[in-house]
RNA sequence: GCCGUUGUAGCUCAGUGGUAGAGCACUUCAUUGGUAAUGAAGAGGUCGGCAGUUCAAUUCUGCUCAACGGCUCCA
């Protein structure tokens, strides 16, 4: 009996029952057999030697395709599991998925002693394996042949797993001498994978939950070609050039201090230009769009905090109240600043004429993180937040956060932040628990966001159990130099601290009404949006954001008077930099220059003395000629424009 | 917080059971130079901290602090 499949270009074919993905690929080109990792067959992802029954949509799955790599790196993690057996016999196994970039697996190494340097004797064990040309067998087993398997190999994890999984509906799949329980898809035999890499190992509870056991847990990667994990190597080394801590250090922009603590970052003088820089830009766009400033102090009143709810909810894994000496009062270290701008707001009453209310504040928190996930500036005790809370009427929810969202992408593509994530985070489905409000709030909130997104015509993911405890967000994350993704804007909805502040306004019926907030912060907070742009630019930041615009170089000391009458024509035209009178050669003083990434040099020497003239060498670019002060000024200015300009 | 790794000069890193080295940076001197490193000399470290083993510890052991890679967490 034939079955008609349909391929991606709509071609549909004849083939025998039973016919495998492999199968359809030879059918078409020996070259593309070779290539086939896994077969997407109606949309589900199979293996590329799984019998197809009926008539069905397939899609061959090479490399190129998202879900081919994962097929391909899935099946490099049974490969790293069978050479740790092999080596380490006794272990037993976690689980062992492909992620982003490569897979892990999970292992208890059950006594034997395992670090990083037997990492070449597993990559070569495993290469050995994969030219074995094992294919990977599917094997459908009852649940009860599942747990006698593993009872007999002594894994207590997989026996755990059984445990969820429904009988009729267990595989194993084989290679070689490694049976794995596993849902597959896998490649059609080890051959395929032609070089691999571990990476590195961690700590990993076994089942993500911090009262198991925990795990070792080996990363790794591979790929289909020797050259092709050369060049990913080549690219982890050009991503930790972008590190922003390496960066950070090179540049002096911030530091840390055993002493003063630890994820609490000092800036030093550059880093502050930059931070105050990006504050400056922020506070002006907000003006424009009708925030009003205000300030707050570090601490509060605890008793704010049991009103907001937070107390309840962080008290415990918060740094501990500071108590005054005589009157035991207790204050907290301000871990937010809504709570104190709603006491602004209660400072008066008032109408519904004022609203919205617009309350920005670049206010510094303090939240007590766990001392393992301090990480650089993307993750500190100490930062501060370009906060804003907006005080509106419910009909004007919608418009105020989409005016927010026009805010955000505004500052983003200024910055040249193309590629971001807009994520919705809403509530668990599972555990309300976790948060505090009625149902029928929550669902106005999530509503107002989800059209306010749709409204907008923006491309969302929607992420459950990611809602801040008093309402839903939408959050814009960025990948690092490393691909993790960090968190930057955030706008939250919230209905729920007004209640708590018992905030009101005067409607034109002269009845009380209680105002919507919504939270919101475009960058987040300075020091991870530093961090990020950091990583972003490496180091070579927008002409209006650089610490150090404009080097002044003197060919020798016999100009240094010259130097300094234009270095300070400079300084009167706000320009950033500095003058170089060290008794070095002009080779010398270039060099440092480029290093420190100063997007402009002005050399001067006998010629431009004489002629009143700077030489002006733009980094990366080379002399570009010399002209009077004040036409490099001019082309300075429209230059620091240019670099503001938001890109499309 | 948990698992693993690391900690030597301002930075990047060698090294050893007998109290330490390089390059760059820094200081001084010579040099007055034209688009990515001029030369010489000098100064600089209680080898993260505390304890223990030892005749002797920077080196071995324990604890502790911090950083790094993850896990968990993230108002």
């Amino acid at each position: 009996m034939n079955i008609k499949i349909t391929l991606p270009d709509g071609s549909i074919r004849e083939y025998a029952q039973g016919v495998t993905g492999l199968e359809i690929a030879l059918s078409i080109s020996e070259g593309l057999a070779r290539q086939v990792l896994a077969a997407k067959v109606n949309g589900q992802v199979w293996d590329a030697t799984r019998p197809i029954d009926c008539d069905a949509t397939v899609q061959l799955l090479t490399w190129n395709d998202p879900e081919g790599k994962a097929t391909f790196w899935h099946s490099s993690a049974h490969l790293m599991a069978e050479a740790l057996e092999a080596l380490y016999p006794g272990i037993k196994l976690g689980i062992g998925p492909a992620i982003e970039n490569g897979f892990y697996y999970d292992i208890d190494f059950n006594g034997h002693q395992f670090s990083q340097d037997a990492f070449e004797q597993v990559e070569a064990k495993m290469l050995e394996l994969a030219r074995q040309k094992n294919p990977f067998r599917r094997i459908q087993v009852s649940k009860e042949e599942a747990i006698a398997y593993f009872a007999q190999k002594g894994d207590p994890y997989k026996l755990e797993l059984l445990e969820d999984l429904q009988d009729g509906e267990i595989t194993f799949y084989q290679q070689g001498n490694f049976t794995d329980l596993c849902r597959g898809p896998h490649i059609p035999d080890t051959s395929f994978i032609k070089a691999v890499k571990l990476l590195n190992t961690a700590g990993a509870y076994w089942r993500g939950n911090e009262k198991n056991k925990m795990l070792t847990r080996i990363y790794g990667i591979s790929f289909p070609k020797e050259k092709e994990l050369k060049e990913y190597l080549v690219l982890v080394e050009e991503a930790k050039k972008r590190d922003h801590r390496k960066i950070g250090k090179e540049l002096e922009l911030f530091t840390f201090s055993e002493r003063v603590g630890q994820g609490l970052p000092l800036w030093l003088p550059k880093g502050a230009i930059l931070r105050d820089r990006l504050e400056q830009f922020l506070k002006k766009a907000q003006l424009k769009a009708g925030y009003q400033q205000v300030v707050t102090p570090h601490i509060g009143s605890k008793q704010l905090y049991l009103t907001s709810g937070h107390y309840a909810k962080y008290g415990k894994e918060s740094f501990q109240p500071i108590h005054t000496p005589d009157e035991n009062e207790e204050f907290l270290l301000k871990p937010m600043n809504c709570p104190h701008h709603c006491e602004i707001y209660r400072s008066k009453p008032r109408s519904y004429r004022e609203l919205p209310l617009r309350l920005a504040e670049f206010g510094t928190v303090y939240r007590y993180e766990q001392s393992g996930e301090l990480h650089g500036l993307t993750r500190v005790r100490g930062f501060t937040q370009d906060d804003a809370h907006i005080f509106c009427r419910p009909d004007q929810v919608k418009e105020e956060f989409k005016k927010v969202i026009d805010l955000v992408l505004y500052v983003f593509s200024t910055l040249g932040f193309q590629e971001y994530v807009a994520q919705i985070s809403l509530r668990d489905k599972e555990d309300r628990s976790k948060y505090i409000g009625s149902d029928e709030l929550w669902e106005k909130a999530e509503q107002a966001i989800i059209e306010a997104t749709q409204e907008k015509g923006m491309q969302t993911v929607v992420e459950y159990g990611e809602a801040a405890f008093y309402g839903p967000k939408l959050d814009f994350m960025v990948k690092d130099a490393l691909g993790r993704r960090w968190q930057l804007g955030t706008i939250q909805v919230d209905y729920n601290l007004p209640e708590r502040f018992e905030l009101e306004y005067i409607g034109p019926d002269n009845q009380r009404y209680r105002p919507v907030m919504i939270h919101r912060a475009p960058f987040g907070s300075l020091e991870r949006f530093v961090a990020v742009l950091t990583e972003h630019c490496a180091g070579q930041f927008p002409l209006w954001l650089a610490p150090e615009q404009v080097a002044v170089l003197p060919i020798s000391e016999k100009y240094h008077h010259y130097a300094q009458e234009i270095f300070s024509l400079l300084q009167q035209h706000d320009i950033l930099g500095y003058l170089d009178e060290r008794d070095e050669k002009i080779g010398r003083k270039i060099r440092d220059a480029e290093v420190k990434k100063v997007p402009f040099m002005l050399i001067v020497g006998e010629k431009e003395q004489s002629q009143h003239t700077v030489a002006v060498r733009r980094k990366g670019q080379g002399d570009i000629g010399s002209m009077p002060l004040n036409e490099f000024v001019s082309y300075f200015k429209e230059q620091v424009a240019l670099s503001m300009r938001p890109s499309e």
